[in-house]
RNA sequence: GCCGGGAUAGCUCAGUCGGUAGAGCAACUGAUUCGUAAUCAGUAGGUCGGCGGUUCAAGUCCGCUUCCCGGCUCCA
């Protein structure tokens, strides 16, 4: 029989030789390091027989598809050492994930992250016993009285669901575990691995179910990037944003003023604002007009609205004078009502409002953390409202937004779309023309997306923007979402060509989205040192004694009128001292004076990252920094 | 909201068996006038998250509670 590789070329065995015989036959590195093989598109265990002539492609951790299988094996390995230390324990589910695994795990006993090395150290035996992993193919109603008789009922619920008449095992020795494979050939392969926390988790992820414990590790191919990847969590630990904004003195949240409320002192406030001004700059360019809305407005507007109905558990509540209010969670209401304030003519559509709107959401307490979550933040948020003819330029209007935006900043993205949720308001043939006119608008884009099911506002279909930062972390900030529901609802209109009335589309869409949390993955995305044009200082002056000390000052006062944002350190400290300090507060530039600056009316300049940059006429300095000190300005 | 862990000086953290709290950095005072990542000496600083209980005695043990951390669910 002929086996064809992915290079095109073939070879000639006897049929029934294993896939691990052939790879033998190709040579020994690729014996040694193929996890698996995809026979015919389909997944296969190294030791399958090869029956008939077939397409092989070997599997190993260079491919996405062999790292899954391997990370699957370390948590069957894993698996496998906690029912020798707890068994009673019942097993649910053991996924390869990011960068790892887990295995859900319903017993009695706590399972402490101290315990974790004992889980370990009995993994590392079984990886020393180099236990095969022998797959069985068994009758459905055997499989389900297999797993009966072990106890493990969340595999029995698992199997009772599967259409198939037959279910996959695999055996390590005596621990068995339902699965559909392919795994590693033994467990020897699972050498380097650290098992990192638990958490709990509720089975198949519904809130209504049993609390789970679920056990999460990392495993990789090398004991370098086991390294590596230990390194790398190691610096996001450094790059937290909770840990700068605390060790740069941009912001505060404390207990006694209220959980998710987020207290910015003078540096982090300064951030925001030139994020804010460079924003509302960008909008008015693009033909977004500010708007401002209240804070608070009547009920019986959020009932109007659908917000009552599907969002209240969210939204946070006042009575005054016997009157009912709801504190804004979204900004859309407003907009509406500035719409709605006069008749609107197809000749003033489109329609872009724009506002730097304060949200408070009443989060789940589980949930915050630091600005990435909050229950008070503020929304770059805009309503567009069109026609449907314009729908599809102002989608991609926005789009394009997003594009030149995040190259300011240097994130890369990807795209998402999501679909009608349970909880929603509206038709669903209105729902099929939203979420249409996303698609169409990424296609013209040429942008490709995947796609959430089930995923979208309760008013309207989206797209998220996932953003991807500089050690490779996803974010997600940006958001459109298109709504025919509420300019229903709220009985929006304009006057068509026709002279009859037409109803609007709406647009809602945010570009950083919060500015809170977008400030909270810039701080981390950038390990706080902020470009020259966002640091809340950009220069600092040192001097080397108190004999410069007036001559700094006028450097100071000379780099003040310029536009540039200073401070100086005219300490009586050492030179050395006083530089490890403006290091520390990640300044971009630090010009140093002595005397021989003072007599040459020079600055010797140092930059954070590069250090001494040597001498340069307090002009010339100035003529290099201007450009990166000020905002970027977009095409 | 749920599961697990935690909270000690401004910050980072130690505190043994229950016997009335300690370090480094920062702050303050003084000395030092110094050339590219930490000068030296001294002083001050605490309702041990909060409330209650056990005890002759609680930072330490128990209960409740608030907040934080890691996840789950949810989300900008």
């Amino acid at each position: 029989m002929k086996v064809t590789f992915p290079d095109g070329s073939s070879r000639e065995y006897d049929a029934g030789i294993t896939l691990n015989q052939v790879a033998q036959s190709i040579g020994p590195r690729l014996a040694r390091e193929a996890l698996a093989a995809v026979v015919d598109g389909s997944l296969a265990d190294m030791s399958t027989a090869v029956e008939d002539s077939a397409k092989i492609r070997f599997l190993t951790f260079q491919d996405e598809e062999g790292v899954d299988v391997f990370r699957h094996s370390s948590s069957h390995v894993m698996a496998q050492a906690v029912k020798r230390l707890y068994p009673e324990a019942k097993l649910a589910i053991g996924p390869p994930i990011q960068d790892g695994f887990y295995y859900d795990i319903d017993v009695e006993e706590r399972i402490s992250e101290t315990d974790l090395a004992r889980i370990e150290e009995e993994m590392a035996r079984i990886v020393s016993e180099r236990i095969p992993f022998t797959r069985k193919v068994l009758p459905r109603q055997e499989a389900m009285e297999l797993f009966e008789k072990l106890g493990e009922d969340y595999k029995v619920e698992l199997i009772r669901e599967l259409e198939d008449d037959t279910v996959s095992v695999y055996w390590q020795g005596d621990f068995v575990d339902m699965c559909r494979g392919p795994h590693v050939p033994d467990t020897g392969y699972v050498k380097s691995y650290k098992l990192l926390h638990t958490a709990g988790a509720y089975w198949r992820g519904d809130e209504h179910n049993k609390m789970l414990q679920r056990l999460y590790g990392t495993s990789w191919f090398d004991k370098k990037d086991l390294k590596a990847y230990l390194d790398r969590l190691e610096e996001a630990k450094k790059r937290d944003h909770r840990k700068l904004g605390k060790e740069l003195d941009l912001f505060s949240i404390l207990e006694e003023a209220g959980p998710g409320f987020v207290i910015y002192h003078p540096k982090g406030a300064l951030i925001r604002t030139i994020l804010e001004d460079f924003e509302k700059r960008e909008h008015l360019k693009r033909g977004y007009q500010i708007v401002v809305g209240p804070q608070l407005l009547k009920l019986d507007m959020w009932k109007k609205s659908g917000h009552f109905e599907n969002y209240r558990e969210n939204m946070y509540f006042t009575e005054v004078e016997d009157t009912q209010y709801g504190i804004k969670p979204m900004n859309c209401l407003s907009h509406m009502l500035i719409y709605r304030s006069k008749i609107r003519s197809y000749r003033d559509l489109p329609i872009r409002y724009f506002e730097l709107g304060t949200v408070y959401r009443h989060e789940k307490s589980g949930v915050l953390h630091g600005l990435l979550r909050l229950r008070g933040f503020t929304q770059d948020d805009a309503h567009l409202l069109c026609t449907p003819e314009q729908l599809n330029g102002e989608i991609r209007g926005v789009i394009n937004f997003v594009k030149d935006v995040m190259g300011v900043f240097g994130f890369e993205y990807e795209m998402e779309i999501s679909t009608r949720p349970e909880k929603s308001i509206g038709s669903d043939e209105d729902w099929q023309r939203a979420t249409e006119a996303l698609k169409q608008a990424l296609y013209d884009e040429e942008i490709p997306f995947s796609v959430n099911e089930g995923d979208g506002a309760f008013y309207g279909p989206k797209i998220d923007v996932i953003l991807k930062d500089a050690i490779g972390r996803m974010w997600q900030c940006a958001t459109v979402q298109c709504d025919f529901a509420l300019p229903e609802r709220f009985d929006l209109e304009y006057v068509g060509q026709d002279g009859q009335r037409h109803r609007p589309i709406m647009l809602h869409r945010v570009i950083l989205g919060s500015i809170d949390r977008f400030l909270g993955v810039l701080i981390e995305h950038y390990a706080g040192a902020f470009p020259a044009w966002l640091a809340p200082v950009q220069v600092k002056i040192l001097t080397i004694t108190d004999r410069s000390a007036n001559y700094a000052q006028s450097v100071a006062e000379r780099l003040i009128h310029e536009g540039f944002r200073v401070e100086s350190d005219l300490r009586n400290e050492k030179i050395g001292y006083k530089i490890r300090e403006a290091r520390l507060e990640k300044v971009p530039y630090m010009l140093i004076i002595g005397e021989k600056e003072a007599a040459a009316g020079a600055v010797a300049v140092r930059h954070r990252e590069d250090g001494d940059r040597g001498l340069a006429s307090l002009d010339r300095f100035i003529g290099n920094v201007r450009a990166e000190m000020l905002p970027p300005v977009l095409e």
